[in-house]
RNA sequence: GGCCCGUUCGUCUAGGGGUUAGGACGCAUCCCUUUCACGGAUGAAACACGGGUUCGAUUCCCGUACGGGCUACCA
């Protein structure tokens, strides 16, 4: 008895999952979903697990078991417990597996002998034809339910003999819930407070398939319930299904064992309505890794692929339906973690902003050293064909990042640093380019010739004595000669790295060429 | 259609019975700059609508509109 109450008293420890079924690559609002979950059990010093819900052989793909954990890892949101992060103590974490140990069957047989399911023998052709019998009817929700269940063929229906024969004759058969007519069905979810419903509402949702598999219904309260998961956190486009699942806790005699629901609010597009698709015509990527989808042939983009760093990417989500309740918006996982709540998680479906997002990746992108930046540009320039040493990438980085979004973005940003320009910006040549300043220039020539110690500082001192010979110099235009574009890098430092030969080189050729 | 959920600047959001309704992204203007950016400053920009409740509602309640989700032997 004391152990009873203590027990009861005492808070469950937290533990958290993550169950995406592996139909293909791993959504970024998936991402968000697993993110929350691992700050809520990070914060409470609880566990964090991965469960794999392929329960529909049907939609089963190749790759995507890979790809969520990939994914996950790069996100830096890891799992201590799961499919792909080593087993708990409540292995296995995939439910084909836990299927073929029997661990659905059990709680479903349990059902049916308590009375609250029971067996039914109907084909799909019998459930077609019972949906358009009912919707020529008018009738407002045609389903599977406490008044048409009568007119169907199950062990509610049929009398027991017969029941017992087609089971021992293997006719394909489904467990279903026996819903109650008229309840109201009334549960707490953290983030939206008590919803209530009528259980007239609610289907006989199918608990087992014929094939024996579980529907995600059944399988996931009997796992949440198995791994003592705390709380179970999902999509908002599973609250319409939340009442079904009360009353299978119910039922079971696990209602006290419940977790604690949220559903968090959808991602929606950036335009228009709808929520966040596979593709976006903003450009962004909406996967954090790229997905090549086998059966389609399609391949989508990655957030990583695309430039962005893991930090920014799962900050930028966090803050898509969440805040901190005070104006901090560039976080840590740290910060992240120390100030989660699902209380403060947001009601409403927020649209995804590709301009914030970019904004964010900058912010971390400002963060990092030159020298950090060279080591992830560097490869990327080799791609390109340039083999610049270390000194002059970090150099380089150091006067591109500010106007960077994306590593990315780096070489496009300043391909100048590296190749002789071809064309002269027009604008500029229209406005400022006539013989007298062409005159200037070949006389400056001559001066950057004769600067022996090329430096950044030396060349700005020259620059100005030339000016004090030759007259006004217009900047832009130096800079249009050499880099071929109007705007870009600091025109003395950028001068100073690319070398005296290379800078007389450019002007030689830009006069020639003008 | 039915059921459920939602609604503060264009977007993400803070706030909450009495506020000049705050911040961020984006946008505009200005400053800095002989170039380019960063940076700084300023500005435009919101409580969906209609009824209640109240001395007073953006805030609480009810409707309406609008948006979203669900409505499978898919998750």
């Amino acid at each position: 008895m004391f152990l009873y109450i203590s027990l009861r008293s005492m808070e469950k420890r937290v533990r958290l999952r993550f169950a995406p079924s592996p139909t293909g690559g791993l959504h970024m609002g998936g991402v968000r979903t697993a993110l929350f979950c691992y700050l809520y059990a990070k914060k409470h010093g609880g566990d964090f697990v991965l469960r794999i819900e392929d329960t529909d052989q049907t939609r089963y793909v190749n790759g995507a078991e890979e790809y969520i954990i990939n994914s996950l890892k790069w996100c830096g949101i890891e799992p201590n417990e799961g499919v792909g992060f080593g087993d708990g103590p409540h292995a296995p974490y995939r439910q084909s597996d836990r299927k073929n140990l029997g661990i659905y069957q059990k709680y479903a047989e349990q059902l049916i002998n308590s009375g609250h399911a029971y067996y039914a023998f109907d084909t799909s052709e019998e459930l077609d034809a019972m949906r358009k019998r009912l919707e020529a009817a008018k009738v407002a929700a045609p389903q599977y339910n406490a008044v048409t269940r009568q007119n169907m063929r199950n062990s509610l229906t049929l009398p027991e003999d017969e029941v017992k024969k087609l089971l021992a004759d293997h006719t394909p058969y489904v467990i279903r819930l026996k819903v109650p007519r008229n309840e109201e069905i009334r549960f707490h979810d953290i983030i939206r407070g008590w919803v209530t419903v009528n259980s007239s509402q609610v289907d006989d949702k199918v608990l087992l398939k014929s094939d024996g598999m579980p529907t995600y219904h059944l399988a996931h309260i009997v796992d949440d319930i198995e791994m003592q998961i705390s709380h179970a956190v999902r999509g908002e486009e599973w609250l319409p299904s939340a009442p079904s699942h009360i009353l299978i806790y119910r039922y079971l005699g696990l209602e006290e064992q419940m977790p604690k629901l949220a559903h968090l609010p959808l991602i929606l597009k950036p335009d228009g309505n709808g929520k966040l698709s596979k593709r976006d015509k903003s450009g962004l990527p909406m996967f954090p890794l790229n997905w090549f989808d086998e059966r389609t042939g399609e391949s989508y983009k990655g957030y990583r692929e695309s430039g962005f760093m893991p930090e920014a990417f799962i900050n930028m989500l966090a803050l898509l339906g969440w805040n901190p309740g005070d104006n901090r918006e560039i976080m840590s996982k740290e910060e992240l973690i120390e100030s989660f709540s699902f209380e403060r998680v947001n009601k409403s479906g927020a649209k995804f902003d590709p301009e914030k997002t970019k904004w964010f990746n900058q912010q971390y992108l400002r963060k990092k050293t030159d020298a950090e930046l060279a080591q992830e540009v560097m490869p990327l320039l080799k791609e390109k064909g340039i083999t610049k040493d270390l000194m002059f990438v970090e150099e380089f980085c150091r006067l591109v990042k500010e106007k960077a979004h994306f590593i990315t973005e780096f070489y496009d940003l300043g391909s100048y640093f590296f190749e002789a320009p071809t064309t002269y910006d027009e604008k500029v040549v229209a406005k400022k380019w006539n013989a007298e300043v062409k005159n200037t220039f070949e006389k400056l020539v001559p001066k950057f010739e004769a600067i022996t110690n090329w430096n950044s500082q030396t060349l700005h001192d020259d620059f100005q004595l030339a000016q004090n010979e030759l007259g006004k110099i217009d900047m832009q235009m130096l800079r249009v000669l050499i880099s071929g574009v109007a705007g870009g890098a600091q025109l003395f430092d950028f001068l100073a790295l690319i070398g005296k030969d290379e800078v007389v080189t450019r002007l030689k050729t830009a006069l020639t060429k003008l």
